[in-house]
Parts: C-alpha cells; structure tokens; sequence
DNA sequence: ACTGTAAGTAACTATCTGGTTCATTCATCA
DNA sequence: TGATGAATGAACCAGATAGTTACTTACAGT
C-alpha cells in the first residue's frame, strides 16, 4: 500500500509513487525557483519549498547542502537558461540593424515571459551576488554573450551604419536596462505614474520606444 | 539611578537617559531602513533594528504597527526623500538640454550616494508594491516629477531641440533605468562582465554614456 | 510639589524555521 | 533472489522571531 505523496507534481495521476531521483531534483529546484522569486531567499521557507515540489524537507537536504546552496543552484540556473536561449537566437546571419533590435525584442520578452529571472537577479544582488561569485559556469556562459554583441557592433561598424567606438558593455547593459528596470519595477511604476505598465498596449508602446532608443544610439550620426 | 540604555546613539555620551519621543522614532526609522535594505523585509530583523536604534523592540511597536507598518514608512519616506530633492534642482530655469543633462546626472548621483533607496525598492515591487499601495503622499509628489519632466521636453519641442511626441513617462523610466538598472546589479554585473563596475573610471564613464543615451533619443532627427 | 500621560525596559510566549535523526522502502544487479 | 545502496518519510530539536505583558520612569502642565 503506497499511500505517501507521490514525487510527482501532477495531483490527477493516480500512478504508485515511484522513486526517480531526477525528477524530485528537478521538482525541488522548480518549486524553489518559485518560492525564492517571489518571497525572496530571507522570506522563502524550506517547507514550503518541499510541499510545493510534492517532496518532504529531507529530501532538499539530501540533494542539496542548505537553503542557501539550493538557493545558489536555482540563480545560476536561470543565468544559463537565458545565455542558452539567446545562443540560439542566431543574430549572426541577420543584417547588424536587424539583429540588434531582435535582441532588443528578446531581451524584453524573455524578461516579461520568465519575471522569475528578474526577481532571482535582485535578490542574488541584494546578497552582494556571494552565491554566484563562487560558480564557476558563470564566466563562460557570460563571455560567449558579450562577444556575441561585439561581433554585431563590428559588422555594424564595417557596414558603416553603426558609429565606432561604442563599448559592447555599456551597450549590453543599456538593453537590459531598459526592459529590466521597467518590468521589475512595475509594481511601484504603476503607482507613480498612474497607470497600468502591464497593460497589453502599455507593453507594445514600451518596446517600440525601447527599440528606437537603442536604434538612436548605435545609427552613425548623419 | 538610571541604568537603562540611553536613547541617542553616539557611545560616548555618558549622561543621563533622556525621554525624546521624536529622536527615538528617528532612529528606529534610520535603522530600519539600514536593516530593510540591507537584508529585506523577509530578512530584516526587528531585534536588530531595535539594537541599532538603540531602542528597544517595545519602542518600535510603540511606535509602528508592525514590521510591515515599520517598513512601508521606511519605503515612503524614501520615495519623499529622492522626489523633494529632485525638486529643489530648479531644472525650469535651465536651457532644456542642459536640464535633462542635469537630471540624467542628478538621478544617477543620488541612486549612488543612497544605495538603500534601490533596495528598498527593489523590494517594495517583490512585495507588488502592497504597503505603497496604502500610501496616499505617493500620488502627489510624484506627479509633481512627472509635469517637471513634461514642462522640460515642452520648452524643448518649442525651441526647436526636441523632437515632438516624446512620452514624458516613458522618457522618465528611461532615465531611471540606465542607471538604476547598472548600480542595483552591479555585483552580479562585476562577474558577467568580468570588471568592476564600480571603479571610479567606470561609474564616470556609465554617467557619460548615459547622458549621451539620453540626448540622442530626445534630440532632434536633422 | 503633584500627577496624568507618554516614553521606556525587561522578560515572556507561542509559533516558526532551518536543519537532523533514525528508521523504512524501493530498485537493481550480482 | 537477496543484499546493498540510494531514495524517502515522520518526528524531532534548538535557536530564532514577531509581537505582548506588566511594570517603571521622565516630563509637562497645573
């Protein structure tokens, strides 16, 4: 008689509970995910995280060394998913304009898909980023990205529709900025401003601007 | 014989414990806004605020309903802070260029100067911005800024500096973001990038790439 | 000087929380 | 098939935590 919950998330399979460590590691860093975006790694608890992942609390400490380990694996996770996904963008065989703004759009849409991503980025700063300082995935995944954008801004330059000299960082944090900044402070922007910066046009008007203030900046000055 | 911590903090001072109602609230407010910041609101203690305060917990509840109560007041005091300072920059009486320059400097020196005012945010929005929502103060100085902003981009359009159109709301986060979004992330920003962002060659050169930003999106299409 | 009220303290409480102990059950392969 | 190790579960623990109670002390107004 199996009568424990099982390690699966779906409550309408009535299957045995079967052990897959896989999956209850997956299920763990998918809840925890959750738990720390939206209540913070100081307002996340380890119980909560269990029960939503259909495990019990020994289980995280049986995959993971403590909260604070877990809470590293999930943030770093969330790094490579979005270096992944922007590896497969393939920009390079798109003309320097045209593949700009399409990062520009992915940018904005990966954020407003996964806002996860925004609060777990927050929090790892709120932490000084001493969780990440220790990965050492980190530094490769970031530099294929950085020179993804250098390479734009040079076939930019040699088309001669891009002005020289712009700093490939400066440029990248700009571009997050401009999404980021607006989506993680939706919250208190709508308070301020009196209007609802989530509605669906709010949405379209915010990127059309954000493309064209990242177009005005690199086009060579007539 | 009073023997009781005293309510004022320099460690020096070895006279007798005065009753002071108004700096005891002072106090606790500052240190709770060290503490909500530094760890947020999931994290902050309410003992160690009280100890930093040098005060005592009974005080705080004294003098606040609750952590959240204590916490909310901390947030809206921040936003009157940075919206009574942009005030007193006296941008109307400056040509419209050089007083969006000035407000483009002005929003990035303040966000470094009162780190704790990104955190505070920050965590505000990881919050949905719930305890804001309550405040009434927020709707008036902040539209205050807004039609500052509006005033600025009018003089411009009509001398002939501007281009039409612009979205003074949008205009505005655009500001806050390039910088917000650089001085709240920079510690994981040090490691993706691989540089310290904040050395003071860096910082005066985010200043400047943002104010040349923020210029080529208002300035005229020639 | 007297007194009512507000400011202040210390100790307490009920609950919560990250982490652990110890025992049990399943899967696999020799 | 049965022994071995990995996966899982329930109960437990010690310290922490927000909030409270009951009491004391300074000060302003009379």
């Amino acid at each position: 008689m199996i009568k424990g919950k099982r390690a699966i998330s779906s409550p309408e399979d009535n299957s045995p509970r079967t052990r897959d460590a896989e999956r209850t590691r997956r299920n763990i860093l998918a809840a925890a995910k959750v738990e720390f975006a939206s209540k913070g790694l100081g307002g996340a608890r380890v119980d909560d995280i269990a029960n939503a992942a259909n495990a019990n609390k020994r289980m995280i400490y049986h995959y993971f060394d403590s909260k604070d380990d877990l809470f590293k694996r999930v943030v770093v996770d969330a790094y490579v998913d979005l270096r992944t996904a922007e590896q497969r963008l393939n920009l390079e065989h798109l003309p320097p304009e045209k593949a700009l703004e399409e990062l520009v759009r992915f940018t904005w849409e990966y954020y407003l898909r996964n806002p996860e991503f925004l609060n777990l980025v927050n929090n790892e700063n709120l932490h000084k980023a001493r969780h990440l300082k220790k990965s050492k995935t980190m530094n490769v995944v970031s530099r294929k990205f950085v020179s993804m954008v250098q390479r734009i801004l040079h076939r930019g330059e040699s088309e001669g529709v891009f002005r020289r000299g712009i700093d490939p960082v400066q440029l990248n944090i700009t571009i997050a900025a401009i999404g980021y900044y607006y989506l993680t402070n939706r919250f208190t922007g709508s308070i301020i401003f009196e209007r609802d910066l989530m509605e669906p046009e709010a949405l379209q008007q915010r990127l059309d601007f954000n493309i064209d203030t990242i177009m005005r900046l690199v086009k060579v000055d007539p």
